[in-house]
DNA sequence: CTTGCCTTTGACGCATGGGTCAAGGGTTAG
DNA sequence: CTAACCCTTGACCCATGCGTCAAAGGCAAG
């Protein structure tokens, strides 16, 4: 498999492939003799794995960080809390990326609050409906 | 008054009012016989008024959008709501980075309550502690 | 062999709000 | 006059996740 199957295979581009690799969080694969890339269904598997974590809010870094326990933050891995050792995750990342998250939101709320001090006191109702 | 001290009356570098006029948010002022730029308070005050309504999580291209009526935005313009037809503020800018705001936080929030269920199920307090 | 699509690497673009450096000229105190 | 600091414009830098273009070579079908 080629660098453009494999791309549409996990539902992306060649570009976005090479862009995981050259940041670490795919592994080089194996080349033809003439320097192609050849991909199996491991790396498919993996990229989607990089695209739901990326998707999920998680950094490029984030993921950099992860190293190759990447598949420790997949779908299906671990259930969410398994017992009172189960919280394990690797490097921490998914909470210091919660956290960064709760930061942001925290950060973005307060602005509003500010700025809807300034225009009027309509539509007050923000955390509401991120309730939802 | 040149721009170095203008910058400083600010609180701010020259850098950024160079900026600031190039991006149109600030009149270009009047050169020197030698081409130096010539600040007075009114500029200064500006400069205060932009640096407020940029904290405020307003962005350049809104500030731009505002034109010369950027001072309708200041702190002591306008009561907040003065009446059937004081809700006229300058392009609805305001309005629509408040809505922006609103998008953003949502958006944020359902990440990170995607994430939360991924990592397991504590800490859920965000939109709690965001009402402070 | 040729055509046409696929792949390679490298480099620039985007949006944000300036920071920082460079090369050259102004200004002012001593 | 000169040192020392200020100002000028222009251009590249930061982080993010790729998109896009470019030049050049690979690969399979006709």
């Amino acid at each position: 498999m080629r660098i453009g199957d494999a791309a549409a295979a996990a539902g992306t581009t060649p570009r976005a492939l090479r862009f995981y690799e050259q940041n670490g969080l795919l592994p080089p694969p194996r080349r033809t003799a003439t320097g192609q890339r050849e991909y199996g269904h491991r790396d498919v598997a993996r990229v989607r794995v990089i695209r739901t974590l990326l998707s999920l809010g998680l950094t490029v870094a984030d993921l950099r960080d992860c190293g190759d326990r990447l598949d420790l933050l997949e779908d299906d891995a671990l259930p969410p809390y398994g017992g009172p050792g189960a919280c394990s995750r690797p490097s921490g990342v998914a909470e210091r990326r919660l956290a960064a998250l709760d930061a942001e939101i925290t950060r973005l709320t307060r602005l509003r609050e500010r700025l809807a001090a300034r225009v009027g006191a309509q539509a007050q109702g923000v955390s509401d409906r991120s309730r939802s």
